[in-house]
DNA sequence: TCGGCCTATGACATCGTTGTCAACCCTAGA
DNA sequence: TCTAGGGTTGACAACGATGTCATAGGCCGA
C-alpha cells in the first residue's frame, strides 16, 4: 500500500518558486502588485506541481460561492434533462458549477437534497417544487441565498418562478380541435396531485365551457393501458360519441396512441408537450409545446441576477407555449 | 439594504446551549461521549438556528470529500440524461453529491471541467471522454481520485472504463437483416471520428464481410436531409439497389426516416439505440438497444468501490447490447 | 480518606486559502 | 546625503470545522 502523495498547496508552490504563500495566492487570482519575473517563476513552479487551488478553501476564508444547486424531479426525463442542460451552460458561463439531484416528487428527498446542496454553500437554488409546504426555505430566502423555482409554484413562501401557461396551451388545443370540426373532446390528464395536471385539466374546463362544448369526458391518471382503451372505448360508443382528445402531457399522449391503435378507434388528437418524431407518426401528432430550455435559461438567468445584486420584488413568469400544427387535430 | 445576517456556525450553537464548540461538533457527528442530556440541549440549538454544518470547513479540515464529478457531452441528449440520472442516484445513496458538467466535445472544455471539479475536491470523477490525448489525469489517477471512463475509451491513461459492445451490437442488426432475406444492406452511420461510429462501422465491415455481403454503400455523418435524400437514391436505383438499411445511432435514424420518407422509398431498416415510440411507426422499427441507466450505474457502483479501497488492476467492462426485434427489419 | 480510572468536556492547533497591514527595497527629489 | 513615496513582498490572523490532548469531576476500591 503505497502512500498516496497529498496534493500540492500553495505552500508546496511557494517553497519552490522561493516565494511566500501570499504571493502565490496573488498570483494565482491574477492580483496587481507582483513583478513579472516573480510571476513567471510563480506561475512556473505551479506548473511543475500541477497545483490546483483548493477552492472549498478559498470559499471558506473568501465567503465567496460559486456553486449553484437544481432540484428537478427526475434528471432521466426529457423535460428536466433539457431544463438542466439549458441551467449548466449559464452555470458554466458564469464560472459556476451544478450539482444536481432528483427529487423523484418526494417532499423529503427534495429537503434532503436542498440541505446538502445549502451545507456545501451553494451561492443559489434552483428547484422544480414537490406540492409540499416550502416554508422550511423561507429563512434561507432572507438570509440571502437565491431561490428560483421552475414549472411549478412553491407553497408556503414567495420568490421568483418560471411556469409555463398550461391554461393557455390547453385553451389553444382545444380551440384547435373545435376549428377543425371537432364538437366531442375529451380529455386525458395525468393525476391531478401534480398541479400542471390541475392546471391543464382546468384549461380545458374554462375553453370547452367557454365554446358550449361539452367538458365531462375526463379521465385523470395514472393510467394503465388496458383501463385506458376501455374508456376509449366507452366515450366512442353510445350516443354523442367523441371525436378527438387532448391529452395532458407526452406521457399520457404516448400511452393514448398506444390505446386507440389497441382500441382500433381514430380520434382527433392534440397532446401537451412535443416529443421527438411526432412528426413521423401516422397521422402526425399536433401538440402545444413547451419550451424547457428556454425556462432553464431564463430561470438560471434570473438567479445570476439576484446573485449579483438585484433586489426587486420576486417574478413569476409565465411562458406561452407553442401550438404546433400538424395533422392530429383535423377531422376525421 | 439590510445587512443579510451571516449563516449560524458551531460558535453560535456553542454559546446558545452554553457549551464548547468541539461539544457541538460531537454531536453533530454523532460522535460518543456526549451526556445525553446535553446532547439534548445542543440539539435544541441546532433547531432553534437552523444550523447547517459548513462541509467545505468539515472536508477541508478533515481531508474528506463527498462529491462526485460526472463529465457528459451533452446532458440534454437522452442517452446521457439517463446515465447521468443513474449515477446521481448510486450517488445520493452513498450519501455523495453529484456535479455534473456538458463537454460538448471539446477537450478544452473537458478539461476545464475536470480542473474545476478537481479543485472542488471531488472525491472520484466519471467521464465520457473526447477523442483527446487523456495523459493530463495521469497524476490525478495515481493521486488516489478513482477515474472512471464511460461510453469510450480514453486515449493515454489506463482506467476502469464502461463500453458498450458496438461491433457485436452492429453484428446482430447485420445478421437479423440477412436472416430476413436481406443481401443488399447499407450503413448510414456518424461522424467517424466518433469513437463509437467508428467501432460501428468496424462492425458493419466485418458483419457483412462475413456474410459474403457487399460492404460498401457506407455514409457517415454529419448528414443533411437533402444530402440523405440524394443517397438513398443513389442506392436505390441503378444495378445491384440495397433492400434495407442500418443506422448508426437514435438520430441518424431519425434523420434516416424522414428522408425515406421524403425520398419516398422503403427498406428495410435496423437503428442503433431505442427511442420513445419506435415501436408506433408505421412499420415499428426494430432496434440495437443499449442501457445507459445499466452503464451509469454500474461505473458509479466501481467509483464507490475504487473510494472503499478496491486496488484491483483497472478494468473494462464491456455490456451486450439487445436486439429488440420489430417490424422494420423484414424484407419487403 | 486517598489514589486511580473512566467519562464528559474544553483549549488549542490545524486544514489551505485570503484579507490586513507592516516592512522592505529602490528611486527620485530636496 | 537624506527623506519621501511608490511598488513588492511577507507575517499573521481568520474563515468554520475537526483531531489531539489535557483537565475536571465522579465513582470505585483499598
Amino acid at each position: 500500500m503505497t502512500m498516496s502523495p497529498s496534493r500540492p498547496t500553495m505552500h508546496d508552490v511557494a517553497r519552490v518558486a522561493g516565494v511566500s504563500i501570499k504571493t502565490v495566492s496573488r498570483v494565482v487570482n491574477g492580483e496587481p502588485g507582483v513583478r513579472a519575473s516573480t510571476r513567471e517563476r510563480v506561475d512556473a513552479a505551479i506548473g511543475q506541481l500541477r497545483f490546483l487551488r483548493n477552492d472549498g478553501a478559498s470559499q471558506l476564508r473568501s465567503g465567496r460561492a460559486d456553486t449553484i444547486g437544481l432540484i428537478v424531479e427526475d434528471l432521466a426525463n426529457p423535460f428536466y434533462s433539457v431544463l438542466a442542460a439549458a441551467v449548466e451552460r449559464v452555470t458554466r458561463r458564469h464560472g459556476h458549477l451544478l450539482m444536481t439531484g432528483s427529487g423523484e416528487g418526494l417532499s423529503e428527498q427534495e429537503q434532503s437534497l436542498a440541505a446538502a446542496f445549502l451545507s456545501r454553500r451553494a451561492a443559489g437554488l434552483l428547484v422544480v417544487p414537490t406540492e409540499s409546504d416550502h416554508a422550511w426555505l423561507t429563512q434561507e430566502a432572507t438570509a440571502g441565498t437565491p431561490l428560483v423555482f421552475l414549472d411549478r409554484p412553491a407553497a408556503g413562501i414567495v420568490a421568483d418562478t418560471f411556469l409555463t401557461d398550461n391554461e393557455g396551451g390547453v385553451r389553444s388545443g382545444v380551440e384547435h380541435l373545435a376549428a377543425h370540426g371537432h364538437r366531442h373532446i375529451a380529455f386525458l390528464g395525468d393525476d391531478p396531485a401534480f398541479w400542471t395536471a390541475a392546471r391543464r385539466l382546468d384549461g380545458f374546463h374554462t375553453a370547452t365551457t367557454a365554446l358550449g362544448l361539452r367538458c365531462d369526458r375526463v379521465a385523470m391518471g395514472p393510467h394503465d393501458p388496458a383501463g385506458l382503451v376501455s374508456v376509449l372505448r366507452a366515450w366512442t360508443q353510445g350516443d354523442d360519441p367523441i371525436t378527438a382528445i387532448l391529452t395532458g402531457n407526452n406521457i399520457v399522449t404516448v400511452a393514448a396512441l398506444h390505446a386507440m391503435r389497441a382500441a382500433d378507434v381514430r380520434l382527433g388528437l392534440v397532446g401537451f408537450d412535443d416529443f421527438e418524431l411526432a412528426d413521423l407518426l401516422e397521422p402526425s401528432v399536433t401538440v402545444i409545446a413547451q419550451d424547457p430550455a428556454s425556462m432553464g435559461e431564463q430561470a438560471a438567468h434570473m438567479l445570476f441576477q439576484r446573485l449579483a445584486g438585484d433586489t426587486t420584488p420576486p417574478r413569476t413568469v409565465i411562458q406561452a407555449t407553442r401550438l404546433v400544427v400538424r395533422e392530429s387535430g383535423r377531422l376525421r
